[in-house]
RNA sequence: CGGGGUGUAGUGUAACGGUAACAUGCUUGACUUGGGAUCAAGUGACUCCGGGUUCGAAUCCCGGCGCCCCGACCA
């Protein structure tokens, strides 16, 4: 993409009314802007980033074998008080309003209540379990404080996972192999080697479930970690000498640490299935309620952590996963000549689907600079009289201080391209200067 | 939901109760082109909303709303 077509701008100055780190740099760099308090709109480069993390996230659900879907925002109260769950006491984070004609209806925060209700329609027999269902979809929190930009939001993004099995020892296999799954994926988002899976209280459902918990001082959570322990343990369940079941590790040994919460995994038991009968029948032919598992993460708030965790002084570092553009290309403005390569390499570089970001504006080279570090894109490639007079282009990656001067070729050659250039005429598919 | 703070050009900040200033951005021109340059001329604010006190309110008072922070809460 070309810069001149970005509408989004930079800014020096970080808005007033933000605090948190991921907040000031995202809207800085024109990542994202706040529409509310705790809402906040994704702008291209933010979305990019936030597509990123989706297709990552996908990926592993559908490597799981869950089927993905898209339920809906709006809900229907009579299934929600079917389990207890519409009153104000017992989710307070409803956002409700009504119908023309009176009928109220509530803003999903969570989606347990209708995915059950379809997986009742779908759902007879043993043979047809397990079965596990995800999507991504906006959720609605009517959190009494909304806080730390965009990682404690009103209106969020969220993956949620949904398992249903036959009996506890499946449920359980497929409990495990999320835990996997959820590794991997804070693995590839670059978040891997400062979070943990945490045991956590099992809230009303289970005696634990787990967090994947993030180290960074931007966290709302206290958690307790061990060099040689599996897993961390979570502050609220410290205390109870159930949260050393099966480890040797003596609890003095344990450090604290502030983390913020990336995602989560829940065993819900049958508290569901027997609210809303979801049931099926068992080899015996007897009736039984489907074992529960609920999964979630907050694409957002992985990229707000992310910020958190990466950034620098200059502005944010994105991992090459996520990052909106691989190359950000700079061009100094020089001799004709030097105008004319530029492009022929950014027209390149985008033939072969390596996604840049072409700074093709008329500034100066210091703001170009300056842009390019707050935006954070993973290499910087810059193109000028100078260093086609030394070769090829300048290459520096964000998180690195050294710059050198490779060929162009040395540069193609770093980003191999699933999709070769063919020797058609169709890969000039870009307006030409 | 308790407590504290705050609201002024797009953005960041000033202004004793005396009629809104500086920086930045943006526009035009000049000069520049490897780290947010320089010069010149422009542009841009019912000072969050509604009341009140006063000769006079951005400033003081009351109410509302927004936003931030601490705590509580967090399926």
């Amino acid at each position: 993409m070309r810069q001149t077509n970005l509408f989004s701008k930079t800014r020096k100055d970080a808005p007033k009314d933000e605090v948190a780190k991921n907040a000031q740099l995202l809207i800085r760099a024109g990542y994202i802007q706040k529409e509310l308090a705790g809402v906040y709109s994704f702008l291209p480069l933010g979305l990019k980033v936030l597509n990123n993390i989706v297709s990552i996230i996908r990926e592993e659900m559908l490597a799981l074998g869950a089927n993905e879907v898209s339920l809906t925002a709006l809900q229907d109260k009579s299934i929600w008080e079917k389990t207890d769950r519409w009153s104000d006491k017992s989710m307070d984070v409803w956002f409700k309003s009504e119908l023309k004609n009176g009928t109220e209806i509530g803003l999903a925060a969570t989606h347990e209540e209708p995915l059950t209700r379809i997986m009742k329609d779908h759902v007879r027999s043993y043979r047809d379990l397990p079965r596990s269902v995800f999507q991504f979809q906006t959720k609605f929190r009517n959190e009494t404080r909304a806080k730390s930009g965009i990682m404690r939001g009103r209106e969020f993004l969220m993956k949620d996972l949904y398992s249903f099995s036959a009996d506890e020892k499946s449920h359980q296999e497929f409990y495990d192999r999320v835990a996997e799954s959820y590794k991997r994926i804070f693995e590839k988002v670059g978040l891997g080697s400062k979070t943990f899976m945490t045991r956590a209280s099992g809230g009303s459902f289970a005696k634990f479930s787990h967090e994947f918990q993030t180290i960074t001082d931007a966290g709302e959570d206290a958690i307790y970690t061990h060099a040689d322990a599996p897993f961390a343990i979570n502050e609220e369940i410290f205390n109870e000498p159930e949260a050393f079941e099966g480890l040797t590790l003596e609890k003095k040994d344990f450090e604290a640490q502030n983390a913020i919460e990336v995602g989560n995994i829940f065993s819900l038991g049958t508290r569901f299935s027997e609210a809303l009968g979801l049931t099926f029948l068992d080899s015996q032919g007897k009736p039984q309620p489907a074992v529960m598992g609920s999964y979630g993460i907050g694409p957002g708030r992985v990229m707000g952590t992310i910020v958190e965790l990466l950034s620098d002084e200059k502005g944010i570092v994105w991992p090459e996963s996520v990052a909106p553009f691989k190359i950000h290309l700079i061009e100094i403005a020089g001799s004709p000549d030097t105008h004319e390569k530029t492009v022929a390499l950014y027209n390149m570089l985008t033939a072969l689907k390596i996604e840049t970001l072409y700074d093709d504006r008329d500034m100066r080279p210091g703001e170009k600079f300056a842009d390019a570090d707050l935006i954070g894109i993973p290499f910087r490639v810059v193109m000028s009289d100078k260093t086609i007079a030394g070769g090829g282009v300048e290459v520096k990656k964000r998180n690195e201080e050294s710059a050198v001067i490779i060929s162009e070729k040395e540069l193609l050659a770093k980003f191999p391209s699933s999709n070769p250039v063919s020797n058609s005429a169709d890969t000039d598919h870009s307006f030409n200067s």
